[in-house]
DNA sequence: TGCGTTGACCCTGGA
DNA sequence: GGTCAACGCA
């Protein structure tokens, strides 16, 4: 592992001057002496490349590189900066920087003062469905209905809590209703259990570095001087814990650099607060303020449509993006009669794409909600067109993937309770509900954990026959792994399949056997490299799980299209760039646009969406979208989104709804918004109308042609004909067709 | 007592 | 369509 230094013969002084040209702002911004600084970074302005610059001069200045830290978004955004870095200055010093994300780093200083804290230093990273676990536990223990306290409702106040760093016990004291008083019992509970489990949740990996420098201020004085600069990258996202982490951070030397976008803040729903930005300079007074407005990235068209939608936005410090880059091609947006067609319509673009010398990988198609992905990928893979969706259940997280992983946690960590239960009938080997009553008796009654309790039922013979042989087993396979501990993580993975019948035990379910063994092969995949490339034991590959995301896994090189939520494609950028589901309702989506701020924030969202792009941009929009709300599947029609008649006519070319063909173009005028709702109203019959001698596709008869229509909405009944005759068949149950070409 | 089946509820976004 | 708790069967 040798990496040759960069020479720096032709570059005197500064290993930046030859590579990177900066722009007056940007050399500013990195060259800044020293001092609390907010870089306000307009879109594709290049703030990646500042904030590299800034710690490749720091370091160059003789700033140890284990004097820096820097916060990330994403682990992505965190290992590409590194490499960069890397080229900068050499692997070592790279490999020696503090850069990751606001919990990866978490996790780091939780682990190295977990003693101080009482924790274990092996804890558990609980994710959203182990949190869940725990609170549904505890909604049932203080014997309360589950639809006046649902888990996620209670979920997102315990999380709201622990990002605005509320205590159980501060919860309790401004309780002023009965069910918020309920609430902060079930926060206590789920708090205790959490702890009791040797675990923390995400909130926990912030908040509890924040408390813990609170209790213990000589502990934040030593992270205050080891670390001489801090930078945060994406400022606009960080929630109050992770402001006064930063403060705490930054207290001692105050040199804070931190880069963000008021107009790009997209998580105010999980606690983001903008108004870390707009109060920067209060909170650090001498705070100097840049602002970089060149966009490198969009064309002209791209950058004066996303400027003029995100002018109707009333809370926002205000900027202008410019480009020196040529005009371009006007946006284009596409009404689709339906999600099907929509579908069908960006499958078509993707193709022209192609058709034009164009990668598959050059394209993204974004939307607002992951259910939407389904009717794209259905289309793109009858259309053979390779696809990666990224987001939804992410890889970490599914099923399989998580029941071996459950079985790894249990070693490390004997207390984790969740993980105990979720693997200890999985695979089936007898031990039901009755056993699980008894174990959890024993293990309360005797303060052991749930293996040790169950060890002893069996020991005394007081288990029934099947339950006896079930308990040997599980227990007999939980010691094996414990021994190989130590030892190479894939091999342990493989002993843990070979020993346990998890293979076999998918193959119980036929539908989806080949896709989860997949998984489980991909995850053998991820041990072995993780193993072989040497970064840490089992507890860090533990971590890395938990903490890693869909977008952090995506492949480069790879020639295939990206399929994601808009708040998952926030920072990547693409050549050309589909936004979907352009509908009132869905984007902006009902339950989050309700008010003016709500509003704002789907807007700053289509806004990110928009300034992904840097050549294309394509629009579409379902008159009709069969969409789930609560209280059952219903059949919506809905109008064009306010925010493709906020981009100005000139900058947008419309095509009219397709009947089959290609569509016919015409270029934006005067009143378009009224013609778009309009055309709406009528369509969602005609779309009915329209299956008629369509090919659709049925899980259990195959591909058909549809031969009538009846019923309406949800109740729309199609008559097929297969290749095992004529049924009828509810429109639920059919996707729609690929081939709507006229040959 | 364990297991297979059935019917409610479901889908904003995500570390 | 997918998941999970509740139900009733073996």
């Amino acid at each position: 592992m040798h990496h040759p230094l960069p020479t720096s013969s032709d570059s005197p002084g500064s290993v930046l001057s030859p590579n990177l040209d900066l722009n007056a702002e940007q050399r500013a911004a990195v060259e800044h002496p020293g001092g609390p600084l907010l870089v306000i970074a307009g879109a594709g302005s290049g703030k990646t490349r500042v904030l590299t610059a800034r710690v490749a001069r720091l370091l160059e200045r003789g700033v140890g590189p284990e004097g820096v830290l820097a916060f990330t978004f994403t682990n992505r955004a965190a290992r590409e900066m590194r490499e960069r870095i890397a080229g900068m200055v050499g692997g070592e010093a790279a490999r020696a920087l503090w850069v990751g994300t606001f919990h990866a780093t978490g996790v780091r200083i939780l682990r190295r003062e977990a003693a101080r804290l009482g924790i274990p230093r092996d804890f558990a990273i609980y994710d959203r469905e182990d949190q869940e676990t725990l609170v549904r536990a505890a909604i049932r223990r203080l014997g309360l209905r589950e639809d006046a306290f649902k888990p996620a409702a209670v979920i997102a106040r315990i999380s709201d809590a622990k990002n605005a760093l509320v205590s159980p016990e501060a919860f309790a004291h401004a309780a002023v209703s009965p069910h918020e008083r309920t609430l902060a019992e079930l926060y206590a509970l789920v708090q205790a259990e959490l702890r009791s489990n040797g675990a923390l949740d995400f909130d926990d990996l912030i908040a509890e570095v924040v408390s813990m420098f609170r209790a213990h201020p000589e502990v934040a004085e030593r992270y205050g001087r080891r670390f001489e600069h801090v930078l945060v990258d994406e400022y606009q996202d960080t929630n109050h814990a992770q402001f006064r982490l930063v403060e705490a951070l930054a207290a001692v030397h105050r040199n804070l650099f931190v880069v963000g976008d008021d107009d790009q803040s997209i998580y105010g729903w999980r606690g983001a607060d903008l108004s870390n930005v707009l109060d920067f300079e209060r909170a650090f007074p001498g705070a100097q303020v840049l602002r970089l407005e060149q966009n490198y990235r969009s064309t002209g068209a791209i950058l004066d449509a996303a400027n003029a939608v995100i002018a109707h936005n009333r809370s926002r410090k205000g900027k202008t993006l410019w480009s020196e880059r040529e005009r371009g091609a006007p946006l284009r947006f596409v009404l689709a009669a339906d999600e099907g067609e929509e579908a069908r319509r960006v499958r078509r673009v993707l193709e022209e794409r192609r058709r034009g010398g164009g990668r598959y990988d050059e394209c993204a198609v974004l939307y607002r909600t992951n259910a939407q992905s389904r009717a794209l990928e259905t289309e793109l893979r009858l259309a053979g067109i390779p696809y990666e969706i990224v987001g939804g259940v992410a890889f970490y997280q599914r099923r399989e993937v998580k029941d071996l992983l459950a079985y790894l946690r249990l070693i490390v960590n004997p207390a984790d309770r969740v993980a105990f239960w979720r693997v200890w009938n999985t695979p089936r080997r007898g031990l039901g509900d009755g056993v699980r009553a008894r174990v959890e008796e024993r293990a309360a009654a005797g303060g052991v954990e749930p293996a040790a309790a169950l060890a002893a039922l069996a020991r005394e013979g007081a288990l029934p026959g099947a339950a006896a042989a079930g308990a040997r087993d599980l227990l007999g396979l939980i010691e094996e792994l414990a021994a190989r501990r130590e030892g190479p993580l894939d091999e342990l993975l493989r002993h843990l399949l070979r020993r346990s019948g998890y293979l076999e035990h998918l193959d119980g379910d036929e539908a989806s056997a080949a896709d989860r063994r997949a998984n489980v092969e991909e995850l053998l995949a991820a041990v072995a490299g993780y193993a072989a490339a040497g970064r840490g034991g089992l507890t860090e590959f533990l971590a890395e799980t938990a903490l890693v995301t869909d977008v952090d896994r995506i492949e480069e090189d790879a020639d295939r299209v990206l399929l994601l939520t808009a708040h998952n494609a926030k920072g990547l950028e693409f050549p050309l760039v589909v936004v979907a589901g352009l509908e009132e309702g869905l984007f902006p989506h009902a339950t989050s646009g309700a008010d003016d701020a709500g509003l704002e924030e789907e807007r700053r969202l289509f806004y990110v969406a928009l300034t992904r792009a840097r050549d294309q941009v394509v629009l579409t929009a379902a008159a009709y979208r069969r969409r789930f709300t609560p209280g059952g599947a219903v059949a919506g029609g809905a109008r064009v989104s306010r925010f493709v008649d906020e981009i100005p006519a000139a900058l947008l070319e419309r095509e009219a709804a397709a009947t089959g063909g290609g569509g016919s173009r015409e270029r934006g005028g005067g009143g378009r918004r009224r013609g778009g709702a309009a055309a709406l109203a009528t369509v969602p019959r005609a779309a009915a109308h329209r299956a008629v001698g369509r090919t659709v596709f049925h899980d259990q008869f195959g591909r058909g042609v549809v031969q009538d229509v009846e019923g309406a909405g949800d109740d729309l009944k199609f008559t097929v004909r297969f290749a095992a005759g004529i049924k009828k068949v509810m429109g639920r149950f059919l996707d729609g067709g690929a081939d709507d070409d006229p040959a």
